[in-house]
DNA sequence: GTGTTAGGTTAACGCCGTTAAGTTAACGCT
DNA sequence: AGCGTTAACTTAACGGCGTTAACCTAACAC
């Protein structure tokens, strides 16, 4: 209803950016309440106030939009990666640890993302194969081989090593994501998943296998 | 069209319960081919030769349909479980891997059931809250207390030490999942996934810290 | 001033889950 | 035998979905 002005003073954001924007906030505040299910064309149109065809100007179809918001999302999860790494030094055990911990937190921090990125139903192969090139794995990858060169970490294939490290803290994410609702809800696990990521890393670190000793490290019963 | 004989000799299925199973197969078929998306009332229906509606006669909804077959799942996950662990002895570490192997086993030959049953959005509650108490935590649990006081697993809050295994190959199954396609595909992640947990047993067992001697075990580079 | 194009619109198609109302056949009962 | 009831299923319809086709209109290029 704004007269959209021929050429106001906005060189920076032009009409087209700035609506395409708002139809990709739009779409990832819907696909944050319920997933792909709970995102429509018609609803995102009217929240940014033009009808649903108008939004096939700016995208190929609900596949395009909902692949844009998981791209934002990859953008967003590097730089949790990248922050919770470069609080540590290189080759350190705490750097890869603080690695799993930026991945924990952004899977708690932005479950419409990493729901949409990581949803079981293996539709965007292509944008999870773009995260082991350019995305966060070479980032552990990497942190992998200081730590191994640096007598930190056993030495293994790294990949091996990888997969492994990547799969502990997906695993604990992903059963956290199916178990319990979004943090709306009060108390329903026993320990929180960072807790329990804490918890993880002496298990992590030693293996299950008894200490010498035999000595307990936890509240297990007679 | 069959001109269903008022009670031919078919006591132990009802008519109606034949057709129940037909709908919950039909159900599960299409369920396998693309999750939620991809199963519909009408199309249910006609597979089964009636009318969308007469669904109705026997699920309440849709929802009903899918949490009947996340059911029938369940029953085969249990049965999945039971049979790798009798194969190993009560106590022993063999037994907690076997656990592990048929979870992995399970999610792959029956990827339909397990992703419905694990879709990262979270619905089914009721169907995951059973599973800690009759389904296969407790069979998870029990076997690791079993291994604590046979000496052969590190004494740990069994709680805890239950959710680290089951969140480790957890893990290693959803990450599967998500980035690989059906196993109609050609080989495309570069080990499968079963090669992957043998090859995790090791870190399991003794950990990623670095071995005394500081020998390496796999290809890692110079 | 006119053609072109960007950025929308309305109308419609076919699919979806679901409900309401109607139909038809079988059964129980007197 | 006849009647009421009920189970099993149908057709018709509603509102919502993704998507396409056709149309409109204001801005710009020349």
């Amino acid at each position: 209803m704004t007269t959209t002005h021929p050429s106001s003073v906005d060189p920076p954001q032009s009409h087209r950016a700035q609506l395409e924007d708002a139809i990709l906030e739009a779409a990832r505040d819907f696909l944050a309440k319920g997933g792909v299910d709970a995102l429509s064309m018609r609803a995102v149109a009217e929240r940014v106030g033009v009808t649903a065809t108008a939004i096939y100007h700016y995208f190929k179809n609900k596949q395009d939009l909902v692949d844009r918001v998981v791209r934002m999302g990859f953008e967003r999860f590097g730089e949790y990666l990248e922050r919770g790494m470069r609080a540590h030094p290189k080759g350190s055990l705490r750097r890869i640890q603080a690695l799993g911990e930026a991945y924990l937190r952004f899977a708690l921090e932005n479950q419409a993302h990493f729901r949409v990125i990581f949803s079981i139903q293996p539709r965007h192969e292509q944008a999870v194969a773009d995260l082991p090139e350019g995305g966060g794995y070479h980032l552990l990858r990497q942190s992998i081989v200081d730590a191994m060169h640096a007598g930190n970490l056993r030495r293994a294939d790294p990949d091996l090593m990888s997969m492994y490290l990547w799969s502990s803290v997906h695993g604990l994410v992903t059963l956290t994501l199916s178990c319990a609702e979004p943090p709306t809800d009060g108390v329903r696990t026993p320990m929180s998943p960072v807790d329990l990521y804490e918890a993880f890393g002496p298990f992590l670190v030693d293996g299950i296998k008894p200490t010498p000793s035999g000595q307990s490290d936890g509240g297990e019963e007679q």
